[in-house]
DNA sequence: GCCAACGTTGGC
DNA sequence: GCCAACGTTGGC
């Protein structure tokens, strides 16, 4: 099983709103390499660090799993999505996703800051300098640290 | 709101 | 294939 990372910023999509939800399709990834992470290194039941990006207190704040394989994701088809993308086509669609189902919220934020502190999370895609991969692996050693951070 | 880092686009 | 210009991400 593998362990992964994914980013949100709550102000678009939070932990309680996956709470309330209870499954997501997590839709509008378009970064060539997240959408490889998403399509071929994921299987259904892999955990995900639920991430919030670009707030008062980025860091992991909850638990979700993998709950489908890759499918095309429909909003790159809508005209009106502001994901839509002209370039892509049904017969050979570009973008991929999967679906997310809520597993659990954490006691308290795992802010970035405590992230960056820790030694034992050295190497951690996330801490990389400019890393802005929303669609990240996590490094078994590394998620069973930070679960034992809550 | 700023801006560094990064990814993509497109002219050549 | 190079690389300048541009757009986006995301911490601060």
């Amino acid at each position: 099983m593998n362990h992964w990372l994914m980013k949100s910023e709550p102000d678009a999509f939070s932990i309680d709103d996956l709470k309330r939800k209870k499954r997501e399709p997590w839709d509008g990834v378009r970064n060539y390499q997240a959408r490889n992470f998403m399509r071929d290194g994921m299987r259904v039941g892999d955990k995900v660090f639920f991430y919030h990006s670009n707030c008062a207190v980025p860091g992991i704040v909850g638990i979700a799993e993998v709950a489908t394989d890759a499918y095309p994701d429909p909003s790159q088809f809508d005209p009106d999505s502001k994901y839509f993308d002209p370039a892509s086509s049904r017969a050979n669609p570009r973008w991929m996703l999967v679906d997310v189902k809520f597993v659990k919220k954490l006691k308290r934020t795992i802010s970035l800051k405590e992230l960056q502190a820790d030694p034992a999370l050295d190497g951690m895609v996330l801490l990389r300098k400019g890393s802005r991969l929303s669609v990240q692996p996590v490094e078994a050693a590394h998620w069973e640290h930070i679960v034992g951070l809550e």
